[in-house]
DNA sequence: AAGCACAGCAACCGCACGCAA
DNA sequence: GTTGCGTGCGGTTGCTGTGCT
């Protein structure tokens, strides 16, 4: 009995769309368990879904990706990661499947091209910079910084505070910059880690958004390389710390 | 014209998450 | 607390079109 019923699959044919696109205009959205039969398509609900989603539904951009298109993905990719869904969120009309098909065959290529020219070129930068790493202890006073990150007071570091080797500022900058392109919907379970040292659920949105947020406790030390991983793609063309730095003397 | 290689894209698969029972 | 179900997401596969030899 089970082999007299084989659900289809391969390439849509126009009369399985029409079927799909008439049952979704009639019962809407959702139930995708229910879309196979209602529309009576031999086809498993994922497919139906997948179909709809990326091919049927309204609205949807067809074509090449403009200028402004590629340069919003490869910021949103930049900040988000392989986060296909949300980066597509932030592009009207297009969909993850779409962006992710032209991530991997248009700016992976790029980007590798990219890495080896940086490459190329770190080899003579690594002959002139002598790196000194500069051990960072995370203090109970660290949470300054996230409210920092949070606020749009001003913040007067504390003197006596000898636990930062280096004093850290963070201006609404960094909020301002990511913020916007951020969805509010997405949070993995970087929350309770970084929740540890004290940094709240929006913080470690903006930070560590598409990544496991890095497992510190007050009192661990780390050096430049190490954060700089970690924060390796929230960097906007300069290292993490370059960038706090720069943060720190626009404070003073 | 035929064969081959490659790129682009649609679709599939497996996993994770949220929610209700 | 756990189980099962529905849904969504990201990685991967495989088909198709196109260009080159």
């Amino acid at each position: 009995m089970e082999g007299t019923f084989r659900l289809r699959k391969g390439a849509w044919t126009e009369e399985e769309d029409i079927l799909l696109r008439r049952c979704i205009e009639k019962h809407g959205e959702g139930n995708w368990y229910q879309v196979p039969s209602r529309a009576g398509i031999n086809r498993c609900r994922k497919s139906c879904r997948l179909r709809w989603l990326n091919y049927l539904r309204p609205n949807i951009k067809r074509g090449g990706f403009k200028e402004d298109e590629v340069d919003l993905m490869m910021r949103l990719h930049k900040l988000l990661g392989n986060r296909w869904s949300l980066i597509a969120g932030r592009l009207p009309g297009r969909t993850a499947n779409d962006i992710k098909n032209y991530w991997n065959t248009h700016l992976f290529k790029k980007k590798i091209s990219c890495i080896s020219d940086m490459k190329e070129k770190a080899k003579d930068i690594a002959k002139v910079n002598v790196i000194k790493p500069r051990p960072r202890t995370v203090s109970k006073s660290l949470t300054w910084l996230c409210e920092k990150l949070t606020t749009t007071e001003s913040f007067e570091p504390e003197d006596n505070d000898h636990n930062i080797a280096q004093p850290l500022t963070l201006s609404e900058n960094m909020i301002k910059r990511s913020d916007g392109l951020l969805d509010h919907k997405e949070l993995g379970d970087e929350r309770t880690q970084c929740t540890r040292i004290g940094i709240d659920d929006e913080t470690s949105r903006v930070l560590w958004a598409g990544k496991r947020a890095p497992e510190i406790e007050v009192g661990d030390t780390f050096d430049d390389d190490s954060l700089s991983c970690l924060a390796a793609d929230f960097s906007f063309d300069m290292s993490f710390w370059d960038f706090l730095n720069a943060e720190q003397e626009m404070m003073i």
